[in-house]
DNA sequence: CAAATAGTGTCTCTAAGACAATATCAC
DNA sequence: GTGATATTGTCTTAGAGACACTATTTG
């Protein structure tokens, strides 16, 4: 038995039909909003960035950046890809949420996506969306649960308004996912990867893992803190965050100013 | 401008180039050694099933279950199903590990692959692998750092001993991967998989996450703490453990019988 | 000085880890 | 009884959460 022919043999790869494969990536970033007064700091909200589609399917309903994955790239490059493209910046993270593939998915034909979480921040600070034609923009996330279970997404910009209804489905094999009840002008599933998306983030947060990627290389704990309220949702005790981030960040000598009441020092990541 | 023209120029499906899409599953489950004496209980190992290919490329060498993504399949039903060819039972749960797309992956073509963790254990108990013409195994695995930093895998199953060397590579975006520095006769880069598998396996392990997986759906404290002791390769003190199950299980009114020594109430998951 | 945030000290309660002691079966 | 595992109790220590208090800047 000839050993090459064997090999030819083994797997014509025109033998089997296959997928287009995408990834798509929900981008976060952390946005201030006006402060009341002089003296008290901005709030925060955390934001995601939707894009407007020009095109059918679902043409004129917004939809998370992503894009076809190309020979000679993996996923991960693939997804930086995407996001550089739309924002010019490259994220700080990059964080696997899981694979979509559901038939039916896209009305297109059969497209499967991984889906990415990314943090946008760091000493970049959140960019402009949409540079080019693209109407992109940042959305203000809304992600609760209702008293019927139910898990309610809301994304806002200025007057826009997305309002997608989501299940919770624990499969029997230990995982789980979320079920679209209503996509709210979503385009595709996307609104159950972002619930998905922000489920991950929030697991993560918890123990102190992506939330430096939201912050500049030096930054006040109170900031720190924040950001881990913004993303969770959150209310914490400001002397007990402190002494649990103690041991993951180290001081610096510079403190903040002008800010309206006592300045903070700057700490950096350990 | 008309919309249906819109949509079929928006995307022609053949305008790409697509990869083959498969699904590899490192399917665990633990077994028992013979006991020393009478009294003794037996000791446990974590194995996982490998198949040796009967084809090129890689001819001979052992390789991780999988196949092909097929049409009117999501990725989990594939998983799934190969799973059930190869060892002709369901398993227990099924956990996404990642994708794997590095560019070379599989000297075949383009194909990437979606990895997951399953468990076989629960009632059924460890299946024959192998039931058809495929020579199935499984090997007990043993997955340790070494003083330089380097991660050994092991896998032995009677005489045949696998042996991969991998480091660990922490990308600038917060993901770690394993990168392989001797494949040591796995076929593909199934060595990474299987690190990154058992890395997220013990992770979930350390919450009691994945390891009632393992047993059937009685079974005692001593057991549960046996496997969670023989996943994440650890010792732990029974009266500790105790506690800390305790909220997870609930009592049955059935004990073990004739083990050569006091016998043990039987719990279930709660 | 007033408003606001920065930062420290301390009390309670829970949980983890270590270890000692007792219980119960098969042979 | 002996050898093994089963099960409970308790001591110590670490950490989380709650809350009170002090410190420091800008306008």
């Amino acid at each position: 038995m000839n050993s090459e022919f064997d090999y030819l043999n083994s797997y014509n790869i025109n033998d089997y039909e296959r997928p287009s494969v995408t990834a798509d990536i929900v981008v976060f970033t952390i946005r201030s909003k006006e402060a009341e007064n002089f003296r008290k700091d901005p709030k925060n909200a955390l934001s995601l960035l939707l894009i407007k589609r020009g095109r059918h399917p679902y043409k004129d309903q917004w939809a998370l950046p992503g894009g076809f994955l190309s020979p000679g790239e993996t996923i991960e490059q693939c997804a930086l890809r995407e996001i550089e493209e739309e924002t010019s910046v490259t994220p700080a993270s990059l964080m696997s949420v899981g694979m979509f593939s559901e038939p039916g998915r896209d009305p297109r034909g059969w497209i499967i996506s991984n889906a990415f979480v990314s943090i946008l921040g760091g000493s970049e600070g959140p960019q402009r969306a949409g540079d080019d034609a693209d109407d992109a923009q940042w959305f203000d996330v809304n992600f609760e649960q209702n008293e019927n279970g139910l898990y309610m997404l809301r994304l806002r910009h200025e007057d826009i308004c997305l309002s997608a209804v989501l299940k919770e489905e624990k499969s029997r094999f230990g995982m789980t996912s979320f079920v679209i009840e209503d996509r709210g002008s979503l385009a595709f599933d996307h609104a159950a990867i972002i619930a998905g998306a922000l489920t991950a983030l929030r697991s993560r947060a918890k123990d102190f893992e992506m939330i430096f990627d939201f912050l500049p290389e030096k930054f006040t704990l109170t900031e720190l803190q924040n950001v881990q309220e913004t993303v969770m949702n959150i209310s914490l005790l400001s002397a007990n965050f402190r002494r649990k981030v103690a041991g993951l960040v180290e001081e610096t000598d510079e403190y903040t100013e002008g800010a309206g009441h006592r300045p903070a020092k700057l700490y950096r990541r350990k």
